[in-house]
DNA sequence: CGTGCTGTTGAGGACGATCAATGACGGTGG
DNA sequence: CCACCGTCATTGATCGTCCTCAACAGCACG
């Protein structure tokens, strides 16, 4: 039985990016090839770094090619709201250069270490006058971000926080998935999944040690380790369809069955305590 | 004494328009001209009715031209969440269009009684390719919608229930000046304030009440009668700057001290109890 | 081999949900 | 003109979730 596991350093960065740009309606045509045509450089930050500050002024977009990131904001007592967490193919600060005026206080920060590309806005914009379907597809990829977020809001404001929890943490594996990334712990401290929720890092514990308890989860030094994903998604309630990834997975969404037959083949339940 | 004071009802759409362009970072030229020419017919929706409906398939964008409508999505056991109100100028349902694929389940509801534009998005495609920038001014309109929400999660997140309310009612306000109108009831229902800001309509009036007694709101049949602004954007802490409404109104937001006085100025503080 | 970050556990308290009942108001039809 | 009804606002009481503070354990890293 094959186990198809690849850590997140591997991705290649321009599957990756056509893969993301399929789920936003594109072909890979030449939109796709201009925009990896403009990439001027690359860069590595490492975990725990910033990526793109607040006050940062450069020209320049930034792309995730490898590596995990999220997008949040400092509150006062040096509190932190992250609004999205970042894959391989996602931009990272395209906010900042369309409507500098609106999101000054968001950074980016780094939660692995991270390969960014270095794009000039200047080309992003040359090229979307040369081809506007490129320019309606960034501007899906905002409303993907948009949907993404609403999605962990409805879960947040209407749910129960294992319920939250879990869905957040579907989310992280579907998004994993769609770029070919089946790695069963996803690199994310209890802090970024506290920050993420909007609860307490304490709860986020707690609430762990209850999936943990379900079977879902097991014990891991760093990041949340995945048993048993078709639990998670019982307990999460998880629909992926807001994702909008059927390019590389179809499973995922469409047909909630057949994603859990699939995952249970590679997944098999090591962990099945009884909440008692 | 002169107190400014227009109902929703009397706005006028072109101006709107524009000033909500502006705000866009366009200027009034051959971009607005071309989108106000495209218009193709427009509507009248009551006070309740649903403006665009999740199973609705027609190739039609709506643009909100009088009145107040919401983009919500409605939950089990018959609850509603409310992402976003939306005033003249706004666009009802682009995403629709742009990406119907990831928000599906989002309908628009008119709050009060709302006149309507409606566009073709085929003319809409068209005129993208013609002026790029509006592209990008479209695109813009998405992030400012998301910065709107982003900074109401905020408050929903880390704040107490009052200043959450009061938060968003300045948000209300903030974005009623932006379109001229300097109304001091906001027509919403405590269930509507309630669907937002994710709380339960029976703690929102208690907060109300909590307003109230602070001196900052007034009592009124419908809506909600903000009789002191000033102690309004004391309690929510208010910066209106992530709406980016530079244009028609220079005082939110950049400085909430000119902000202040210029409101004091036609809004005499008429209840000042004190919270025993 | 320390040192700091991350995870874990306990106890107490505050905020907001829920349920249920009542009041106030406006619109409608007889 | 008045009776009726539905919507919206209000109030009280109880309960649960999650926060906060505080202390400690364990691991990774230098």
């Amino acid at each position: 039985m094959p186990i198809p596991s690849s850590a997140l350093s591997d991705v290649d960065p321009v599957s990756t990016v056509a893969a993301k740009f399929q789920s936003l309606g594109m072909d890979d045509g030449d939109e796709l090839r201009a925009l990896l045509g403009i990439i001027r450089r690359k860069a590595t930050v490492r975990r725990g770094e910033i990526i793109a500050g607040v006050d940062d002024r450069t020209g320049s977009v930034l792309l995730l090619l490898a590596g995990v990131a999220c997008r949040f904001q400092r509150l006062e007592k040096g509190r932190r709201h992250i609004f999205a967490f970042q894959y391989p193919g996602d931009f990272c600060d395209f906010h900042r250069h369309v409507f500098p005026e609106v999101a000054s206080e968001i950074s980016t920060g780094a939660i692995t270490e991270c390969s960014i590309g270095v794009v000039d806005y200047g080309d992003v914009e040359r090229i979307i006058v040369q081809f506007p379907k490129l320019g309606v597809a960034l501007w899906r990829a905002t409303m993907l971000d948009a949907s993404i977020f609403r999605e962990r809001v409805l879960y947040m404001t209407h749910r129960t926080s294992l319920a939250c929890v879990s869905h957040l943490l579907c989310e992280q594996l579907a998004r994993l998935n769609a770029i070919g990334v089946s790695a069963r712990t996803i690199p994310l401290r209890q802090i970024d999944i506290a920050d993420a929720a909007g609860l307490s890092a304490v709860h986020i514990n707690r609430t762990i040690q209850q999936l943990r308890m379900l079977g879902a989860l097991g014990r891991s030094s760093r990041g949340v380790k995945v048993l048993n994903r078709r639990r998670l998604v019982e307990i999460a309630k998880f629909d992926g369809r807001y994702l909008n990834m059927s390019a590389l997975q179809s499973n995922w969404g469409t047909s909630i069955e057949a994603f859990m037959d699939e995952l249970d083949a590679w997944s098999p339940i090591e962990n099945s305590q009884q909440l008692s």
